[in-house]
DNA sequence: CACTTGTTTCACAAACTTGTGAAGTTAAGA
DNA sequence: TCTTAACTTCACAAGTTTGTGAAACAAGTG
């Protein structure tokens, strides 16, 4: 979990120092995207570590962040889907961990996002008339997000496939 | 812009009670969607307008909002391109509108965001070793962004030729 | 050119969010 | 059963964000 100093690196070992700047950086795009900052530098620390796997005492360590905050973080991204918990039978310890394919996941989760805004949609449609102009402008919004929440599941599965098929093929 | 009472209400028609209900109901999964409050609500009044077009000032009285509350709402609409502004010569007032297929600008727009996401991730995978299982993790995870990257605009292009096709053979 | 209507800017108060220390809870190990 | 390490909850202080009133600014109109 450590690197020698950077006058005698080897190019294609970790370099602690980069990453923890990877770790901010990455955190901060997903803060811009709408991330709470705490849940997404958590998630990032995790993604850089080399197991993908951190403790609670790892986490607060490495971010310097207080034992409150690792909880509430780790809460959020459990609920989301983010990340899970594991603990080994006879260990006192929490482990997090993000699995290799989460991501298909987190996007294929938007689903329920444009779902959402596609029934908010339909109720306005009755609510300003179905043959006025706004009600073709909102039915038509609505058809596009009920695309959306259709084709972007199937996009992910494209995804999953091609990616098996690498595997099989590497 | 308004509509008899409920007894004798056409069910085709408007009814502005529902319709201010709408608004706020859509405005609330936009807001839970990542979005400032005064901007959705802002845009969703606009959306569920008959003509998709309404002064400052019919806006303030819409939502009960102060002018400066719309200004600031119309300014960072008109930033992120889900409105845009008009005024007819010899007018005082200026006239907010969306247009009729604003919301593949939109979804298109995530685009950067994806892209941010691999820009980001590419710096990851040098820090902690190209060849680490880190490293491995996190070159996947910026392949699955840039296959978003690429085939969501696709996507958003396959709809607009079908409705184009649509509105030729309705 | 002054008046009037409409929009923007700005400073601020209120409301909300965030991360912390400290106390409380849980469960492993002796 | 008692001890202790690990985690969670809670109240609060600090920091942000939000929407407002008031004042400044712009632009038609008489």
């Amino acid at each position: 979990m450590s690197s020698r100093p950077q006058s005698q690196r080897d190019p294609d070992a970790r370099d602690d120092e980069a990453a923890r700047r990877f770790v901010e950086k990455f955190a901060l795009v997903l803060t811009q995207a709408g991330m709470a900052r705490m849940p997404a530098r958590v998630f990032s620390a995790i993604l850089a570590d080399d197991d993908g796997e951190m403790t609670a005492g790892e986490i607060a360590e490495a971010l310097q962040i207080s034992p409150a905050a690792v909880s509430g973080a780790t809460r959020y991204l459990m609920q989301i889907g983010m990340a899970h918990r594991e603990r080994k039978p006879g260990e006192r310890r929490d482990h997090y961990l993000i699995g290799d394919d989460f991501w298909y996941e987190i996007i294929g989760k938007r689903d329920p996002v444009y779902s959402g805004l596609a029934d908010a949609l339909e109720s306005g449609i009755d609510a300003v008339g179905k043959d006025t102009r706004a009600g073709a402008r909102i039915e038509q919004t609505r058809d596009f997000f009920m695309y959306l929440a259709k084709e972007i599941p199937a996009l992910i599965e494209r995804w999953r496939d091609e990616r098996i098929r690498d595997l099989g093929h590497p």
